[in-house]
RNA sequence: GCCCGGGUGGUGUAGCCAGGCCUAACAUGCGGGCCUGUCGAGCCCGCGCCUCGGGUUCAAAUCCCGGCCCGGGCGCCA
């Protein structure tokens, strides 16, 4: 016998998005939440909610089943439940039509209280949404990001993939513990000490002298800074390209070509769930802006902030900036002591590097930089940074036989999320974010 | 890590400054009842809360110290 759930009768069940005039009169199945009942006595309303949207079920006491007029009035809320039959339309209901319920089945009770109003009638704190994710995503609003965040990961492997590139998974365990820059999480890998990576760079770098020449890569990064703010995760994901044969230039123009695709792509295939966030999307105009650091150390000083030059800007100092710069702009030319040590210094004036940032607004996108391919220059520079060249024995190996020029960027897909969406919170846009308190859900 | 502000029913808030009148209020929820067009349904009855530890005081939700947790900012970073 065919399961009621899965088989059989499958091909009835439809989602409450899925249901237009060519239904009406016809008998369908919908299964999904009760977000609410309206016990009005001799009529019962119960909205029942799937991932697409709603559809009210409409139980007249004197047109129903007794019994099941009875189960579908003490329904509880977010109990989950299977309902077949007929589509009316109907004026007074919402989108139009109603069914009228030949079968109502619940499929699983929920417990009572609930941890939070999926209703929205009360807000929650988003610390306790994110307690109970699970529920917290189950509201339209919250749904509507991850569909939106899922259209925006597919725009963007389009997008490559027509451009020839190839995505690739290098690890996430290594044992380099020294790019510089940000701290690690040590972990133990059987009699030996290992760390999570905090970015593919020098793997897609190696990719380049394996002549793949376009790679791409979307993957997890882990990195262990006790901050605590809006903008950053303890694990995030990150967008990697890194390209043979161009220069930083060639990188940024992808870079921007890139996010005026994703911001076409999702204004044409998620606009219902824009809908549900209200939030409108521009489309940015490229080329866009190149700042150069030495301009923004003029804007910041001209409105009474100190700079020291050669230094990274402060937050505040990207705050000036970006009340003359709104939207997406690159700050390009950083110096060369600010960067890592694998970015390309000028030929004409090496203390400054053929580096980018891919700001919007003060908030940092995605940074890359043309890299040094010459294997002397690289060792020079690991030195210079303070590090030592014994660390990164594979990654050095690799530009001794043959390393082409290259280039390429990152960007924090999340950060790209909260961007686009102008969400409040970085974890707004992530299903289970991992923070400095946070490790579970 | 540093600085500032917080923690009150399941959820979101009021009460704290000026300790007692708090047997802690409101909304939502939950349980029960009434109601045939709700769509934030309405009305009636009921249920449920002071973050933890220590201190001050005749008396602490309220004042003080510490922990844990949360929010914001900074640093660091993408």
């Amino acid at each position: 016998m065919a399961c009621k759930i899965c088989g059989g009768e499958v091909k009835m069940r439809k989602f409450t998005a899925e249901i237009n005039e060519k239904d009406f009169g016809k008998e369908v199945e919908l299964c999904g939440w009760v977000h609410e009942v309206r016990d009005l006595g001799g009529l019962v309303f119960v909205v029942l909610r799937d991932r697409e949207g709603f559809a009210q079920i409409t139980l007249p006491k004197k047109a129903v089943d007794r019994e099941m007029f009875r189960r579908a009035r003490k329904v509880r809320r977010e109990s989950v439940v299977r309902v077949k039959g007929t589509v009316k339309a109907e004026e007074k209901a919402p989108n139009g039509f109603e069914i009228i319920p030949e079968e109502f089945e619940i499929l699983n009770e929920a417990d009572a209280p609930l941890p939070l109003e999926v209703t929205e009638k009360v807000p929650a704190e988003l610390d306790t949404r994110l307690d109970s994710r699970f529920i917290d995503l189950r509201r339209p609003r919250v749904q509507a990001i991850f569909r939106i965040r899922h259209a925006m990961l597919q725009a963007i492997r389009e997008f490559f993939d027509r451009r020839g590139f190839i995505e690739v998974n290098t690890p996430k365990i290594v044992s380099t513990a020294t790019e510089g820059g940000t701290e690690l999480f040590p972990i133990t890998y059987f009699e030996r000490e290992a760390f999570l990576n905090q970015s593919p760079q020098l793997y897609k770098q190696t990719l380049m002298a394996a002549g793949f020449e376009r790679v791409l890569e979307i993957g997890p990064i882990f990195r262990a800074e006790e901050h605590n703010t809006i903008r950053h995760l303890n694990e995030a994901v990150s967008i990697d390209i890194e390209v043979s044969f161009t220069d930083h230039e060639g990188v940024m123009r992808y870079l921007e070509e890139l996010v005026k695709y994703i911001h076409e792509r999702i204004s044409e295939r998620c606009e219902r769930y824009l809908e549900w966030i209200g939030v409108k999307i521009d489309i940015p105009e490229i080329p866009f802006t190149r700042l150069s650091y030495d301009e923004a150390v003029e804007i910041v000083k001209g409105k009474g902030e100190e700079v020291n030059w050669g230094e990274d800007l402060s937050t505040s100092a990207l705050k000036l900036v970006a009340e003359d710069y709104s939207g997406y702009y690159f700050i390009v030319d950083w110096p060369t002591e600010s960067k890592p040590f694998y970015a390309m210094p000028h030929e004409n004036d090496p203390e400054i590097s053929k580096t980018f940032d891919l700001m919007h607004g003060w908030l940092e996108i995605a940074s890359g930089a043309q890299r040094i391919h010459i294997h002397d220059m690289l060792v020079r520079r690991i030195y210079e940074q303070g590090l030592s060249p014994e660390s990164f024995g594979f990654y050095l190996q690799a530009f001794r036989y043959g390393m082409p020029p290259h280039a390429g960027w990152g960007m924090g897909l999340d950060r790209l999320v909260m961007a686009v969406l102008n969400l409040s919170n970085i974890r707004e846009g992530v299903l289970f974010p991992r923070d400095r308190q946070r490790l579970v859900p």
